[in-house]
DNA sequence: CTCATATAGTACTAAAATAGTCCTACTTTA
DNA sequence: TAAAGTAGGACTATTTTAGTACTATATGAG
């Protein structure tokens, strides 16, 4: 019903493996061979994670990626938005007349809310717990807090459904 | 971030046309003008709809659309699953073994478990606040309850990660 | 100073999912 | 029995996603 791309779910699995040995400086090629992802893969998503931030890399002769920081400093949402940019449940790109009636787009808002619930669920969840790396304490997840979601009564004037 | 396809998009905006109307019976080429959809597209969604339960239909002359139960009765998860199928967040179908190693896994189980926490969210929401129908009282929504996510420590063993 | 080993960036290709259209068959009522 | 409607499937085009290849740049060791 929802999904991630097969990329972010990669992302997810290359940040993981960082995430498990933080001191240690891998090479694109060596994740990929712990992660059993194709290499050329592995290094666009990199890439892509160093731009965002995500990750620190150093380049030449012993280069190799790191952990930007700690991995309970990393959420899923940032996770998500790294690679696949800020969009929404649904795009109702630029102008708000021509896609839809005024019922239709108060429908829009609605989605908007429920986008909005997610993301801050996301923002709850760190690298850490998706990495499985809690500890062995065992401690309960900062996501037992309740989620909420707020959808209450919408406004009566159609308002324009942009992007998260 | 997430996304629901476009198609989904409009069968809530169908359904929550039909859902301002309850007695009305519609035909597909009435929604279709009421919401600016192709009406190719309204029809397709509506006999998807329709398989699905959630709208019942009328065939002949004078036929058309209702909504299957009150809008109150139908929610966000429902429409989702009647459009889109139980996809899950990421797909790791089949085998378990050779499509990652068994951290990466764990990250598979993790995001199972977000699915879950947001399938469970998307219960929460009826067609009814989808629609902007809470009526004039302004009361709050059922969302204002809390959800949670419950993503504790995750089992050694790399469980198989499955659709929703 | 130069070579080997890395990352950085860009462009391209292939495959799959999505969106949309068309056509034919069946049902009901006037 | 004809008109107005839904039911269903097949087909096409478009977009998104995934994956690959190639070139440039940076670093450190010999």
């Amino acid at each position: 019903m929802l999904r991630i791309s097969k990329l972010t779910d990669y992302a997810t699995v290359i940040l993981a493996r960082l995430a498990a040995e933080p001191e240690r400086r891998f090479t694109a090629a060596q994740i990929a061979a712990d992660t059993h992802l194709s290499s050329p893969t592995v290094s666009k998503l990199l890439k892509q994670l160093h731009r965002r931030g995500l990750v620190s890399s150093t380049r030449g002769l012993h280069g190799g990626y790191l952990l930007a920081r700690s991995a309970a400093q990393i959420n899923a949402a940032q996770i998500l938005d790294a690679l696949e940019g800020p969009v929404a449940l649904t795009e109702c790109a630029g102008s708000e007349s021509h896609c839809c009636i005024e019922s239709s787009c108060l429908v829009g808002r609605a989605w908007q809310r429920v986008n909005h619930a997610i993301r801050r669920s996301l923002q709850e969840i760190t690298l850490m717990e998706l990495a499985g790396l809690n500890g062995p304490g065992n401690q309960p997840s900062p996501l037992d807090r309740g989620i909420p979601v707020a959808l209450g009564r919408i406004a009566t004037r159609a308002p324009k459904r942009e992007p998260l």
